[in-house]
DNA sequence: CTTTATTGTCATCAAATTGTCATATTGACA
DNA sequence: TGTCAATATGACAATTTGATGACAATAAAG
């Protein structure tokens, strides 16, 4: 459950408690006090989330979240706004801007977390740090295990990410240079035949209890987890 | 789940509706109705949790928390502040003093022992005094000792918060900077490595009594302390 | 004010992981 | 059946990552 969540609030009182709770709850946390300095950040690399306060100076909250919304690279990065009680006529606003959900301030860090677990289950599965399953064949994030009917299963750090976003993707066909993106991250130079290499190293860890099976060639266009007998 | 809360709130009729909702619940309410007679209370005997309405006269509850999280000893009482709607600004006072939750009034006897309930879980493992012990292996916070098969163990200061700090969160992968930030402080600098060395320590002093294969390395990911064998 | 523990960092070694390539298989289709 | 393109596989060298021992700085104890 590590994502890495923008925050975008300019009162740094609140910004700060934030960041703070963020950070308790195992995520990795960056700030910014404008929508301005937001956007820089949001080009340098991609957040798996954004809290943004619908009350900024300068440029607001709704149209910092219609800028992300026009771009294809932003436009899937969830938000929730940081609404005050008042601002009952944003909210409207901000859900038909595309935002996810909305916290009305002030709000508990517990109502907080809950709501930032739910959106990342629903928008981001993998980084939601749930254990998956399906037929026998398990993983846990937080523990870090694989079991094939509770039999341990090993796996290299890249296998394990790769089985991760594949089980939290089921049955959908990814292909090579979309498996980089996702397991790999966005911004590296790898050659597309190496996720083929993996996939074999993957698929001869899950042969050992019969799970191998799972993990299916669709020739033309990548790989697919099923458990769906092939063809 | 039974424990025993105190109930800080000025207004009888509010009091006794939250005292009798709590007796309800099967735990064990104490009253209070000032901040004065809450610390009366609290220096003869520590609660499990504190229920603290913020708006009293006398010592507001924004001063009694801070009294209370000055002390060492009632630095970890979980406090759950009591608002009115309309005191919003209170509640990021409360924040940053530390409270673990907020119930805003009037609020449902459901709400509020859900919030109780959610608040003893997470503050549960942490609880300091609690006595740790799994397959021989026990660490005893009051008594500052470990023992494997009940043979003494010679831990450093930083080995024993270390080990404390796994034995109340077996089973779970930690990388190195949340060890830091949840066995340092979140407020070091100090080199990720550094986890290396510790950890390796804390190996070499359980290794007398066998206990060492229960530290156990995550390649990639981190450390994590578990009773179920490596690999 | 010594003496002793404790801590954080490094350098080094061993082991695991990773990306790539060359080669073998497989499948689609004329 | 033969051909061609796509995928599977085995091998390998470079790179990462973790373990370990040594050491100087700092804190604690006597």
């Amino acid at each position: 459950m590590s994502a890495m969540i923008l925050v975008v609030e300019d009162e740094p009182a609140i910004r700060e408690l934030v960041m703070l709770n963020l950070q308790q709850a195992g995520h990795r946390p960056v700030a910014a006090d404008s929508a301005e300095q937001a956007l820089a950040l949001v080009r340098e690399s991609l957040p798996d989330m954004i809290l943004l306060d619908w009350m900024l100076p300068g440029m607001s909250g709704v149209e910092f979240a219609r800028r992300l919304k026009a771009d294809s690279r932003t436009r899937d990065v969830p938000i929730i706004m940081l609404t005050a009680r008042s601002e009952e006529q944003d909210k409207i606003a901000g859900l038909e801007t595309g935002a996810d959900d909305y916290i009305t301030k002030p709000f508990s860090p517990r109502e907080m977390n809950a709501r930032i677990k739910a959106v990342l289950r629903r928008r981001a599965p993998q980084k939601a740090g749930e254990a998956v399953e399906m037929t026998g064949l398990r993983l846990d994030p937080a523990t870090h295990r694989v079991t094939g009917n509770d039999r341990p299963i090993e796996l290299g750090p890249t296998e394990f990410r790769l089985l991760h976003f594949l089980m939290t993707h089921p049955e959908r066909v990814y292909s090579r240079a979309q498996l980089l993106d996702q397991v790999w991250g966005n911004h590296v130079f790898v050659e597309d035949r190496t996720v083929d290499v993996h996939i074999r190293r993957l698929r001869g860890a899950l042969e050992a209890t019969g799970h191998d099976g799972l993990v299916q060639t669709v020739r033309g266009s990548g790989y697919r987890l099923s458990v769906h007998a092939e063809r």
